[in-house]
DNA sequence: AGCACGCCGACT
DNA sequence: GTCGGCGTGCTC
């Protein structure tokens, strides 16, 4: 279909189109909207990612663009389009029917693919590009990556527009900061040549462990410095708004006021729109912010920065689930910017970056990992089978001693796990998880009566007994936080205890003495260290049946323990868990790359991500099959299961995510080999496509999860 | 998701 | 004949 002049009807250039299609059919159709109005003369065809949910994955719609629309109608601006089958009824010349809804004008075309009759633009929100060329095609590859629809992914990386903050006008950006000196990067092997890298210009990319106590957030500041020096940008993300106050601070010391971005979804609207609009405008040229701000438009990206990737808050909670590490890798290859990996811990990703040459590890010397960290002491079964004080005080007494002992001289941290986190109940003796004997579910205790039950089919269990040794005795109870506080009150009367957890989470403390009871990843930052950590119930960390059960109690004891003073200076570190435990033994070495890079040895053996590439497939049982029948995985793709999904969690809380009500759902993963991970998502985008457009006939929804979270 | 279209049975 | 049931398919 070509392209009519326009000469004597010229307004009506597209409906011509129209009529040409219709005339067999209906004698004449001249919609309303476009009597009168002039088509624009150059490239007079929209291409609309319209906002509809997941009906049609990743489909373009096609509008015309009026005259007078012509100037702003410009590639990635937001559109409000007509769009809804009643728009299709124009047999009377009339044309209603079909909302106006919200679209990202895509890109602009001279002829439309779409052979049928093309409805106008009603309307450019605004003339803001803010889905441009470069954020497009990073949301594409994102949701190509996923299994995802485009639309799903964009409505993560383009916050809601607010009109008062786009009126504003932005000063330009301010002249490049000098480069700066190495400063504490020296301690670390290939430090300086880090920060001389992004100084120059290069992209490096890197597996960054820190060391130990509060500097990071002032390292992650100078490399920024280095890559704004190169006259490009930089862009950091955090797990917590916390810790995005953190480096705020910290480059805000380094870079003088106003030459940065907070980009945190916990701002107000207007105020995050803003923002993010400086950044887009290339008023500001650096950024820090939790994980929606790894979409951020920075210009002319020079690096990228994640900081403990291990933290779960990094993967974001809307479908389809991008993780922040994977969206900055996409960014640095295609950007071809420098990419920073920073942490105290190390997941198994980040070691596999390493291993596969990717990127480089930069890390201190061993000598100085031991000057900085603190000194850690285990309390295994032995210990306290021999320990009569721990068996009353449910407190070992190496651990009171470290105690009362480092309270002369500062804080100390007290580490309990969260209620809801502590897992299955074990046996005593083997330390087998006891099991329901009619499910093989996790057994736990009533929070109310403490009568045993199981997590999943809640089967009563009156007289447990180990199937493995046969042992009659559980290992269980652990102490909550505010028990442990008042415990630890009574125990130590004139020191004051403060708790820091899920309600209510302190930043810092002062250096004088106070027992500080918190929860993992609340722990505050004491001014000077801790004098001393003790982290409780070890066991119950590692306990969970979760892939990642050691590396997250790992990641959990070193973020701690670096909150403790050195060794040098005094600091310790009590542990009450299984020396003989790979964690454990990584944390007393402090050696987190040696742990990951073990972890990921096995992951290799058994074939399990991120060696491998993993899809889970949920849904009824009959939907998951038929799925699994229609889709045309890669030759090279295995299927797993499927197998009956838990509604419950462990711990019995109800998990996201979980099937409705009342319906029992099964579960199939779905694995590649390294290198297929491409084509099995594309595979099951298809399938999911092809499955969406008939959703009508009965046919039950399934969901489609790329890199599943919660294998075990 | 809506909403219209179309191909079947009960009705004025 | 025609009104209206809901199964099917489309939305530029």
């Amino acid at each position: 279909m070509s392209r009519q002049d326009d000469s004597a009807d010229g307004p009506e250039q597209l409906a011509l189109i129209r009529e040409s299609v219709r005339k067999a059919k209906a004698p004449k159709a001249k919609p309303r909207t476009w009597r009168g109005a002039a088509l624009a003369k150059e490239l007079p065809v929209a291409r609309v990612l319209v906002d509809k949910g997941v009906l049609h994955l990743d489909r373009y719609f096609e509008y015309a663009v009026p005259q007078e629309l012509d100037a702003e109608a410009q590639p990635g601006v937001r559109v409000r389009v007509r769009f809804g089958a009643g728009s299709k009824n124009v047999r009377d010349g009339r044309r209603e029917g079909g909302g106006l809804i919200d679209g990202f004008l895509v890109e602009r075309v001279a002829e439309a693919e779409y052979q049928g009759p093309l409805a106008a633009l009603a309307q450019v929100v605004s003339p803001e590009p803010v889905l441009d060329a470069e954020l497009l095609g990073l949301t594409r590859a994102v949701a190509d990556r996923y299994a995802g629809s485009l639309a799903d992914v964009v409505q993560l990386a383009v916050p809601p527009r607010h009109a008062r903050a786009e009126a504003r006008t932005f000063p330009p950006a301010a002249e490049p900061p000098a480069a700066p000196e190495p400063g504490s990067w020296a301690r670390y092997e290939r430090g300086a040549e880090l920060i001389g890298a992004l100084a120059s210009g290069g992209a490096p990319r890197a597996v960054w462990t820190a060391l130990p106590g509060p500097e990071w957030a002032g390292e992650i500041a100078l490399a920024v410095r280095a890559a704004l020096a190169s006259g490009r940008g930089a862009l950091v993300v955090v797990p917590t708004v916390r810790l995005a106050a953190r480096v705020d601070a910290a480059l805000e010391a380094e870079l003088g006021p106003g030459r940065h971005a907070l980009l945190t979804a916990d701002a107000g609207q207007q105020k995050r729109y803003a923002e993010w609009l400086a950044v887009r405008r290339g008023s500001v040229r650096a950024v820090v912010g939790t994980r929606a701000a790894m979409f951020a438009p920075v210009r002319d990206l020079g690096l990228v920065v994640v900081w403990d990737d291990g933290d779960a808050h990094h993967s974001d909670d809307h479908a389809p689930f991008p993780h922040v590490r994977e969206v900055l890798e996409l960014r640095a290859a295609r950007e071809r910017c420098a990419f920073l990996l920073g942490s105290l811990s190390c997941t198994v990703e980040a070691a596999q970056l390493v291993r596969s040459g990717w990127a480089g590890a930069v890390a201190a010397p061993r000598d100085e990992v031991r000057r900085a960290a603190p000194r850690v002491r285990t309390v295994g079964d032995q210990d306290l089978a021999r320990d009569e004080a721990a068996r009353a005080a449910r407190l070992p007494s190496v651990a009171w001693d470290v105690a009362r002992e480092a309270l002369r001289s500062g804080p100390v941290l007290i580490q309990v796990p969260r209620r809801g986190y502590v897992p299955r109940l074990a046996c005593q003796t083997c330390r087998a998880p006891a099991r329901c004997r009619r499910c093989a579910g996790p057994l736990e205790a009533r929070e109310a009566s403490g009568a045993l039950a199981c997590g999943w089919c809640g089967r009563e269990e009156g007289a447990w007994q180990c199937a493995e040794c046969g042992g009659v005795r559980l290992r269980a109870q652990v102490v909550g936080a505010r028990r442990t506080a008042e415990e630890l009150g009574r125990a130590f009367p004139a020191v004051p205890v403060r708790t820091s957890g899920r309600e209510q989470v302190l930043d810092t403390v002062s250096t004088a003495p106070a027992l500080v009871v918190s929860t993992p990843g609340a722990e505050p930052v004491a001014e000077g260290g801790y004098a001393a950590a003790l982290l409780l119930d070890g066991w119950a960390m590692l306990g969970r049946p979760d892939l990642r059960a050691g590396e997250e109690a790992l990641r959990r004891w070193i973020t701690a323990s670096s909150l403790v003073r050195s060794q040098e200076a005094g600091g310790t570190v009590v542990i009450v868990a299984e020396p003989t435990l790979r964690p454990v033994q990584a944390l007393v070495r402090w050696d987190p790359t040696g742990h990951a890079l073990r972890e990921l040895a096995d992951r290799a053996e058994l074939a399990f991500p991120p060696v491998s590439r993993m899809a889970a497939v949920s849904g009824t049982p009959r939907a998951v099959a038929d799925f699994l029948r229609a889709v045309e995985l890669p030759g090279d793709a295995e299927v797993l299961g499927p197998v009956p999904v838990p509604d419950t969690a462990p711990g019995g809380a109800r998990r996201p995510g979980a099937p409705p009500p009342g319906e029992h759902w099964q579960r199939a993963l779905v694995r590649v080999p390294p290198g297929s991970g491409t084509a099995l998502a594309h595979a099951l985008k298809q399938a999911q496509a092809a499955r969406m457009a008939r959703t009508r006939g009965g046919v039950e929804p399934v969901r489609v999860r790329v890199d599943p979270p919660d294998i075990g």
